[in-house]
DNA sequence: ATGTCCTACACCGTAGGA
């Protein structure tokens, strides 16, 4: 079962783009980030013609995350536990059906720029309540996968300049302090668990030529809990559609797994 | 670290987020 996460910076601006995506690489599960639209204005039936179920936790103009499965789709949870009062659409769960179920979720993680700002606390405070709901998802010792666009860069090797990532929310000690605690719950990152090569990126920024430079960061990732690392087959970064027309700035992150 | 892109609202430009 091949399994992707892909901010698309606009479901609605990329629906092209994600179609073509769709047909050639034909995952069977796809997380996206930064839908960008209301519920209602998701393109639903396009998405639905290419054999896929669809759920979706959107919103006006910001944020905004998706699952899209081949397979059925028995449960979904909208919106992170814990948020009284946030709503920003960040984060959805669901119970991917069939012989071998597991859970999954598609995350939007605040990006927190600029340092200093509130933006920068409501990050922290969004990681800690997701380390507060991963915690309960393991009690459940079901395979889970948390996918998508985490907004920080880990090692110094995941970016090209660490240097100029300095005052960026991204690469700050916080940031990659709460993806390493993260991972100290329990959970794998499917990318260092089978890859791990530097300078493997999935994000590159439109401005100042950083996709012909190659000056990208690694942000994109996938968090497998102990049952679902064990079926992890390979991962890749799919560079593809970052080169098309009107690319979405991030590239797609996939997964294989024996479910 | 800025050679851009996307959305909304309102008026065919600008602000705000990334």
């Amino acid at each position: 079962m091949r399994i992707a996460t892909w901010n698309v910076n606009s479901v609605t601006a990329r629906l092209g783009v994600v179609e073509q995506w769709l047909k050639v690489a034909a995952p069977d599960i796809v997380c996206l980030q930064e839908l960008k639209c209301e519920d209602a204005k998701f393109p639903r039936q396009q998405i639905e013609d290419l054999g896929y179920n669809v759920q979706t936790h959107g919103q006006k103009t910001y944020n905004g995350v998706a699952i899209l499965s081949k397979l059925p789709i028995d449960e979904t949870l909208r919106g992170l536990p814990g948020g009284e009062g946030d709503e920003q659409a960040r984060y959805i769960e669901c119970v991917i059906g069939g012989p071998k179920p597991f859970r999954i979720a598609s995350l939007y993680l605040p990006n927190g720029n600029p340092l200093g700002t509130e933006k920068f606390t409501y990050k922290l405070d969004w990681f800690g309540r997701l380390h507060a709901h991963a915690k309960e998802l393991l009690k459940l010792e079901e395979p889970v996968i948390l996918a998508g666009d985490y907004n920080v860069i880990p090692r110094p090797e995941d970016c090209q300049t660490p240097a100029a990532w300095a005052n960026d929310a991204l690469y700050q000690p916080e940031s990659r302090a709460a993806w390493r605690t993260l991972l100290n719950l329990g959970f794998t990152d499917a990318y260092m668990a089978l890859d791990g090569r530097p300078h493997q990126y999935t994000f590159w920024d439109y401005q100042a030529g950083a996709w012909p430079k190659n000056n990208g960061i690694r942000i994109d990732h996938m968090a497998l809990s102990a049952q679902a690392a064990e079926r992890l087959r390979t991962v890749a970064i799919d560079r593809e559609p970052r080169g098309w027309e009107k690319p979405s700035d991030h590239t797609p992150l996939v997964g294989e797994f024996d479910f």
